[in-house]
DNA sequence: ATGTCTTTTGATAGTTACTGTCAAATTATA
DNA sequence: TATAATTTGACAGTAACTATCAAAAGACAT
């Protein structure tokens, strides 16, 4: 009765996910060939061949369709994983490069493109935002979990709004410089903030 | 031939700054007793008495007639009025927190509404962040200028980066809180930045 | 005040993201 | 194979925005 794993979980399922992933590969393509704006869901619709009917049942919105990863559980996975005597910003610091070093070169390229495209469109940039929030109640959780507080506690709330801070100042880097390493930044950043932001 | 003080400006202007005031004021009003979704730029237009063509000149998107707010230049004069002596985290957390105690009781309650109404709705609050980005950019520039690096300096645009997450995470909170002391809670956030963050 | 020049406005038509509904097609199940 | 559940596509509609252009209103010189 497990939702999931029906062994391969059935065609229906598998399809559906086919789908999407092809979805998302030609409205990538689509962005990247005649810009985000400038390609409509129409386009992106007919390149995958469904309806636009369709395409808005897979995703709610036109950014979504770029926008939509799964990052957070892998996240609290490298979160969760870290040894016990690390603190929570050290733990978070580890995680996030960690799990950006688990992943493949080309789930790297796409990335950097991602980025690149989502920092320089502003509604793009706006629904990554305000998907980041999400992000920062899921850090907030994980950090008073460890720490035995509340979520909405002052400073676990604190903590988890300037990690996000931190973030997003990376990514705006990072879209500005794609040649250089996410990580590396990522890593350097968070450790200005764990030396208490020297000036 | 300076652009800006005409001696009260010319009757142009006024009625532009009038008109402008006017159509966020029925905006708000309408916002607040409709909702922000059910109320159409074409109510706000008519309760304003102007075209929605003028509406859209007046104001670029729906969201913007909420979002449009002059406090980047408040903020800017109240760090430059900080002594030298403040570090740059001590002199934006003073910098805010007296430049709301600058505000009148009236302009502390639509501010209380207006957060209520941009963290609530979704739409809104991705236009929200996505403007913070600029201020983050603001602060960089006000702390590389004291600090007397680039802009675009690691540690500045990280410091900055962690002041703007604060924030967010004190505007997601009041938003929920609204009895609470708005200046107190980022008063204390920005606190715990300065102490490095105490977990 | 009058005429002229410049700026602002409103009407109109069009595009596109997104929603709701329903019948047809597809897949699961017995 | 029959039947039930789910997914899809077609259609119609709403509302945010854009572009264009003629009319209205303010600025300014005479």
């Amino acid at each position: 009765m497990s939702p999931d794993d029906k062994r391969t979980m059935g065609l229906r399922e598998r399809k559906k996910a086919k789908t999407m992933a092809a979805v998302q590969m030609h409205a990538l393509r689509l962005f990247r060939e005649l810009g985000y704006n400038a390609t409509t869901v129409e386009q992106i619709a007919e390149a995958a061949e469904i309806s636009p009917s369709t395409f808005f049942r897979y995703f709610s919105t036109k950014e979504d369709v770029l926008l939509r990863d799964n990052y957070d559980p892998v996240l609290v996975d490298a979160f969760e994983a870290q040894p016990s005597h690390l603190s929570p910003l050290q733990a978070v610091r580890q995680a996030m490069v960690s799990a950006i070093g688990d992943m493949s070169a080309d789930e790297l390229a796409t990335m950097r493109e991602r980025n690149q495209l989502i920092m320089t469109v502003p509604e793009l940039r706006a629904a990554a935002l305000n998907n980041l929030t999400q992000t920062m109640q899921l850090i907030a959780e994980l950090a008073a979990k460890r720490t035995g507080r509340e979520p909405d506690d002052a400073a676990v709330r604190t903590f988890a709004g300037a990690v996000i801070g931190v973030n997003i100042s990376v990514m705006l880097y990072y879209a500005e410089h794609p040649d250089a390493d996410f990580a590396g930044l990522l890593d350097e950043a968070l450790g200005k903030l764990e030396a208490g932001l020297p000036l």
